[in-house]
DNA sequence: GTGGTCTAGACCACT
DNA sequence: GTGGTCTAGACCACG
């Protein structure tokens, strides 16, 4: 296939993303307690059934886990943390580095761009022509 | 809204993305003769009226024109191009940016880490998160 | 009905299992003084209610009986405990070929299984399946 | 705590328990397409959500694979087949075993009463006391 | 209140 | 028709 479309990824997957992006900078830090899945799901406006099963992924990625009545925690396996966050860091590397190069930009003129930059960035939304 | 879900995007959308990307890129110099939208719908795999719905959006933008029986060009414009090309960059390099940034990393580390990178880049799946 | 889920049974039928089998395997011996209801309750984590259910099912049973004011007791009829204790191994042993039987093992190949098996047992967490 | 009590397991723990047993014991062979969710579903008399959950689990653990729209397969490696029934069945030995060892039978009654054994085996309700 | 499970019913993409 | 996802709403055990 030549082509592949982008298909929209499972809520609760890009859910799980989330979540486990906010761990990995450290928005709730080890050991934190979660939200209870009612409360996120109600701030991200989506089911608690699917909120669960977004924390379920983080569960078996080890990121967090339940105390039957007491909620959800962070691991306090830091190590598990900061490996997360590399590996997130890398893939955006990587990902980065494949479109600057597809777009002819060399290592050097990369480098630049990212030197030039402010430092308080806020989000562009992306423009598709 | 706290967040806001990725949604599929129309595929006439992706491909008008894809093409200006290429044309970004150089595989199509200016003043090239784009195959023809058969060709093109047959190589993506797709139904030649999303095809041409593609290429209108490249139309608007400027980035290629139709010449009645002769076939589309890549416009002559370098300029266009060349601005074309800066601002999906200037995009690519925001974002990355912001993603690092919201992980936490420095401007000095994310320099390290795109230093580090060897220079033929092949994909890698994306990690979940 | 092709399956038959596993229901959780009542606590007492629980009780009243785990009891009789401490008395087939002489945990205590015929004729021995069994713990007060509330030493049996305590040690079980359990209201003396329900364990009083379950100690009436052994006097059902014939396994014990009540003296008024002294306590109760294990029969002193063996042969009683004997044929319980047969009864529950057999009923294990039944079951167990069942299962095995199910997965195809021969009866060769399942005293093959238990002849390499290690004579003190320790538990081990049930798999999955 | 000294007694845990039988909680009763999820249901589609449970089913996944059993699909994994009839695999294993070779019902579906390598290969074998597997009913569609919503047969199983309705053969076992549960919920199509639920089943597909137990399914799911099946899929983690490899024993099937999802092929988008033609159903799901059993996978193709009879030695991951062949290691979850030596899994089972050694948990069942081994289960089998502490509990004849706990009404204190020896090795040898035990293998005794399994050689006695009639061959065709019909399962009987556990008696409890 | 917490996490967890189950059901019912809908919708989607793919062939 | 298939697998897969999502929602809504219920129920449970545990404190």
């Amino acid at each position: 296939m030549p082509f592949q479309f982008d298909t929209a990824r499972p809520l609760y997957i890009q859910l799980a993303e989330l979540l486990t992006r906010r761990i990995a900078a450290g928005d709730w830090p080890p050991g934190a307690r979660l939200p209870s899945v009612r409360e996120l799901a109600a701030d991200m406006g989506v089911n608690p059934n699917t909120m669960q099963r977004a924390l379920a992924e983080l569960e078996r990625a080890g990121l967090v886990h339940a105390e039957r009545t007491a909620g959800r925690f962070v691991t306090e396996d830091a190590g598990c943390i900061a490996a997360t966050r590399t590996r997130l860091a890398a893939a955006h590397v990587r990902a980065f580095a494949a479109e600057m190069a597809a777009l002819g930009y060399t290592r050097a003129e990369l480098l630049a761009a990212l030197t030039e930059l402010p430092d308080p960035i806020q989000p562009e939304e992306e423009p598709h022509g």
